[in-house]
RNA sequence: GGAGAGGUGACUGAGUGGUUGAAAGUACCACUCUCGAAAAGUGGCAUACCGGCAACGGUAUCGGGAGUUCGAAUCUCCCCCUCUCCGCCA
């Protein structure tokens, strides 16, 4: 969320980057709720300061008269507070649920657009492959060489689940022990995080655990939901402390697995791994000074760049819009890998610089050598989304005879460092 | 899952209805003393919000929420968390 101080100050702006963003918030509403919660506060302030003399008063009084008196003051400011509190109490929620609609503001040079159609390439990496023969898409290879079983998992767990088998089992585990090794080796602190979390941190974070927009399964008798990321079990982490400035940056990269809901979601580009109910990710997370997050957050594009450009997967670097950014981010950079099935670009990581607005909400500070406190930012960004890291491998790589190359640096993850995946029979 | 115990400021720890935002100690900061350090002494030391140019004033916060009361850290209810024992399991 925003700071509300920040809001009132700059209204217009405020107003003007929720168009860019084609979000819906009526900032006019939330600045008039503003001011009516400021005067009820004031109100049952002043009711409550009353409430406070008088008993001071009651315990220097003299008689049983003077002490019934009192009392029935009290009594009358009781009646009133009654009144007041509720309607402070109405117009503070209204008041909050107005402000967490408002998105976060957008950096400057994020590109002004309104869909996916408007984010603007940065860069393109490696060569998109030409086959010499007519290539498949990762569903089909997987089916062929027994990588992955959709049918099985459809009678299981229903559709847009899927079995990983033989290699592609495999092939999970040494892109997850790849990303875990790089970050490790950057100063990144390995972590694996709870699958599920408490709705109140899914809240903080940004997402919405309930209602039709969301994505998020809920678990029934509980308070917890399956996250959809890790971002959120890693900003929940240091939620509610005020982290010194020396030790920031903290840099985590945390492994679990996510689910997604994905309601409605039908087509052809979401069959097959695209668009999946479970996967597992290994996940960036970094908690920053604010003059610092910036910088940050080039760094872990880079190291997404980095970490494709050593699979050997062709992809483009795209800033994303500001229609297309969501609530949280300030900026956001994704990484598209070239993928037959889609026949062209499909997104396989996503990083984003939140600033403050998911620090303000879970209340994470910076305590600076000066002894002063500020919100910390917050950023996250993909290592390896696996499911969508499988799709680009397995389709960039598949040979003319139906087999499947490991990429090089994939291979001292695979027993007996196997090269190349072929059919069985 | 069952039975208990407990959650108070950075930490330890008093406090069972009214001068308790909260004793005391530790830690920390400043000063005094000292050639310097230690020790000792003196003072300071929570956060958020509202009002105010400011000085400052007000409100809230003793795990969270609701309630009883003129008044709650203290009483009641619900929830969360931690610890111990038992059960169950990977």
């Amino acid at each position: 969320m925003l700071d509300i101080k920040f809001i009132r100050e700059n209204v217009e702006a405020v107003k003007k980057n929720c168009v860019d963003r084609g979000v819906k918030c009526d900032v006019d509403r939330l600045v008039a709720l503003d001011k009516e919660r400021i005067k009820l506060l004031q109100e049952v302030e002043e009711l409550k300061s009353m409430k406070n003399s008088l008993n001071d008063l009651i315990k220097s009084a003299a008689d049983q008269n003077e002490r019934k008196e009192i009392i029935d003051k009290g009594k009358e400011v009781k009646t009133k507070l009654e009144i007041k509190e509720p309607e402070l109490k109405s117009v503070k929620e209204e008041f909050e649920k107005l402000l967490l609609a408002v998105p976060n503001m957008t950096h400057p040079d994020s590109p002004i657009g309104r869909t996916d159609e408007d984010n603007v390439e940065i860069e393109v990496y490696g060569e998109i492959p030409k086959f010499s023969f007519s290539a498949k898409n990762h569903e089909e290879i997987m089916k062929k060489l027994d990588l992955a079983d959709f049918e099985r998992a459809a009678k299981v767990s229903g559709s847009k689940f899927y079995y990983l088998k033989n290699e592609g089992a495999l092939l999970e585990l040494a892109l997850v022990n790849f990303a875990m090794e790089k970050l490790f080796q950057k100063g990144f602190v390995p972590v694996i995080t709870p699958d599920l979390a408490r709705n109140s941190v899914i809240e903080g974070i940004g997402f919405s655990p309930r209602g039709e927009e969301s994505q998020i399964y809920n678990v029934e008798n509980t308070d917890l939901s399956l996250v959809g990321t890790a971002e959120i079990t890693m900003g929940g982490y240091h939620m509610d402390e005020v982290l010194p400035e020396e030790e920031l940056p903290k840099k985590y990269v945390a492994l679990s697995h996510c689910f997604r809901t994905e309601a409605g979601a039908y087509g052809k580009h979401s069959s097959g791994l695209y668009r999946v109910h479970q996967f597992t990710k290994v996940e960036m997370f970094a908690y920053a000074k604010p003059e610092e997050s910036e910088k940050l957050h080039e760094e872990l594009k880079n190291i997404e760049i980095e970490i494709f450009r050593d699979l050997g997967i062709p992809f483009r670097v795209v800033d994303i819009c500001t229609g297309d950014l969501g609530g949280p981010a300030y900026r956001k950079y994704d990484l598209e890998a070239y993928m037959v099935s889609k026949g062209g670009w499909g997104e396989v990581t996503s990083t984003s610089n939140t600033t403050d607005y998911q620090a303000r909400r879970l209340n994470v500070k910076v305590q600076r050598a000066d002894g002063t406190r500020e919100f910390a930012h917050l950023l996250n960004g993909t290592a390896i989304a696996v499911s969508r890291a499988l799709i680009a491998v397995i389709e960039n790589y598949q040979q003319e005879d139906g087999s499947v190359l490991i990429p090089e640096v994939l291979r001292k993850w695979m027993p007996g460092g196997l090269e190349i995946i072929s059919s069985k029979k």
